[in-house]
DNA sequence: TTCGTAAAAGTAATTAATTTCTTTTAGTGG
DNA sequence: CCACTAAAAGAAATTAATTACTTTTACGAA
């Protein structure tokens, strides 16, 4: 469904969101072990949320990651997604056809516009922080 | 959503399902041209489809591809997927972790069970004959 | 101020998986 | 036996995922 770069990322972003709560700032070890990622790669997935203004990142010491305060309520799944995985997944032709749309449709045009559409909905009203809480919680978990 | 060779699985075989409404043959080379793919890939999935019963295969002169009379009316998108992605896209979770489930879930866990039902069950219910027949009355496309 | 250290940012290289291309093999009908 | 067509195997190319290494920035102690 998602890339790994883009899962790496909701997981990443999910908790320092739950940190960012209680205004704890997390580094990229940490997270790199809250989620069970590679380290390195997790950088890079961190970096891209940086620049899309997601998530806020401090350099030196005592520097880390945080949501900024304004956006923590707001955040959604679906800015995460679009910000790694571009919105191929909402706009993108289920068979692979480069072009699909009402006038040229593919087969199964009108079954995936609603699965997707279905999806769309469900990323766009789920916020991080609505998640975030739930993991405090201990109702779910973000590493087998 | 899926693999590129899972969507050329599914084009490939509205194609054929397609001309075996008229109990036409169809050769790799056809299949290829009619679904803009590929030429030795596709042989690498039909070859797949064959081995898992969806279609059928002649070799030598006069040889070609062909759906069994009797599944026809029956193949469903969903056997196709299975063939060739495996049931991941039913059962994995979303966010990657490798145990997900009721007792241990992922945060998005019932979100993507409610998608991934919904999915399923276009998947299970739209059968590639009656996407055949739209394609044949030139309401839908095999290629861009 | 200056220096050392901790942290993220940036760059390049490696590995792994997927997709595509090439060649050979094998079965079938004429 | 010959020509045709799918099957099989393997190599090459592309893309995705991961790792290793270097640079930049910020803080704190001397």
């Amino acid at each position: 469904m998602f890339s790994k770069a883009c899962e790496y990322g909701i997981r990443a972003t999910i908790y320092i969101t739950e940190q960012s709560l209680f205004s704890k700032k997390v580094s990229l070890k940490d997270v790199a072990n809250a989620i069970e990622s590679p380290e390195a790669y997790t950088s890079k997935i961190l970096q891209q949320l940086v620049k899309n203004n997601i998530i806020q990142s401090e350099k030196g010491p005592h520097g880390g990651f945080t949501i900024p305060e304004k956006e923590i309520k707001s955040l959604t799944i679906s800015q995460i997604v679009v910000a790694i995985d571009g919105d191929q997944i909402f706009n993108g032709c289920g068979l692979g056809l480069k072009q699909c749309n009402e006038r040229k449709p593919c087969p199964v045009h009108n079954q995936f516009k609603l699965i997707r559409g279905n999806l769309k909905m469900m990323l766009e009203s789920t916020t991080i922080h609505s998640l975030a809480l739930q993991l405090h919680q201990g109702f779910s978990f973000l590493k087998s």
